[in-house]
DNA sequence: AGTAAAACTTACCGAATGGTAGGTAAGAGG
DNA sequence: CCTCTTACCTACCATTCGGTAAGTTTTACT
């Protein structure tokens, strides 16, 4: 592993996280990943095989950091309530300090749709596994299905990530004064109702 | 307006909106769309002056469904709370037998951050607006604040939202029969937390 | 200082892209 | 029968794309 934080690879993998979750990855070019720090695109294709290979390094480093976010919280030493709280106000803090991020996880959700290969992993499946076990030890949903456990985490890391994608959108719609009044409450908005 | 079912404008629309719902805008090529009809990309620019306007123009067709989801739920004569869970019904029901439309709508989300021109329109405004208009008249939100009910209504706008684009995805992770045991609880979760 | 690996560069390539220009075939209406 | 419009086509073009090959500079270490 690259541990250095100045590690070459680094530098790229975070410029084209931001590019692929701006422009998506046939909106982005190795020339624009390099050209905006100063490089031409060989210089990533001596780090990197293909495009591909990029790609798939920018969405591992993001997948880790959604994974450690609910690891973080699994192992504190909370009630199951609080751990859950803690869980989307953290999720949403981050969706909002890394943007990048969520978009990106969204893309992907799109895309491997299409993009599909063999050699593709299910980056978020332990995300979501454990995100999911999080509403296993609530009273209130202890003796819900498994089912409806499912469906509703899932509703609740929808809700947060849609939010946060729509922001720049609904920002020109709403305005930003609209707009931070109704962040301001999503969080209270949204735990209030499990 | 094209109203003819068969006019040839519109086979392209339809066709254009699949292929850029499940790659994307710049994942999609004017040849890939023609190539699906048996045509070549020049019969697409005959049509469409350029490839945004074709994408403009299957933009503005699916913002319409959305727009008519919305309209005919508020035109019935039903109670505020009818009206919110028929919205709500209709809109997974919608999302499911058109998962084009709703790809399309988040890939627009995602990529208008980047592809702004002066001339964009927000299609999505008018569906936004009128939907959040649905918790007003509830007994249960009417007190609370504007800010409020807008989060609620986007939170739940967004949970159908992503987990619709997930479900690919969450097939493959979960297996298709977990998927659809979640898929069938999904409505009423989503319902019973209102 | 010397050297070898790491981190780039220039030069190039074939394929694909969106778009322009200039046709052609078919049908409708007079 | 003639003409105009619709709906396509072939031919072409400049640009950009990801990627290869072969050098050159910078850095780290002895």
């Amino acid at each position: 592993m690259t541990g250095r934080i100045d590690s070459p690879k680094r530098k790229f993998i975070e410029t084209a996280l931001r590019l692929f979750s701006e422009r998506g990855f046939y909106g982005t070019s190795l020339a624009d990943v390099s050209g905006e720090l100063g490089l031409t695109k060989q210089s990533i294709l001596y780090h990197f095989k293909t495009k591909e290979a990029l790609y798939g390094a920018v969405l591992e480093e993001v997948a880790a950091r959604f994974d450690a976010l609910v690891n973080n919280v699994i192992q504190q030493d909370l009630s199951a309530e609080k751990k859950l709280k803690t869980f989307l106000a953290h999720l949403l803090e981050h969706t909002r300090e890394a943007p990048y991020d969520g978009r990106l996880i969204t893309r992907e959700l799109l895309d491997n749709l299409e993009r599909v290969e063999a050699s593709r992993k299910w980056y978020l499946k332990h995300f979501l596994t454990e995100s999911t076990s999080l509403l296993q030890d609530l009273p209130k949903w202890r003796y819900r299905t498994e089912a409806e456990r499912t469906a509703a985490m899932y509703q609740l890391i929808g809700a947060i990530s849609y939010f946060s994608i729509s922001e720049p959108t609904l920002s020109a719609i709403w305005g930003k004064e609209k707009l931070d009044e109704t962040s301001g409450v999503f969080l209270s908005t949204l735990v209030s109702r499990i």
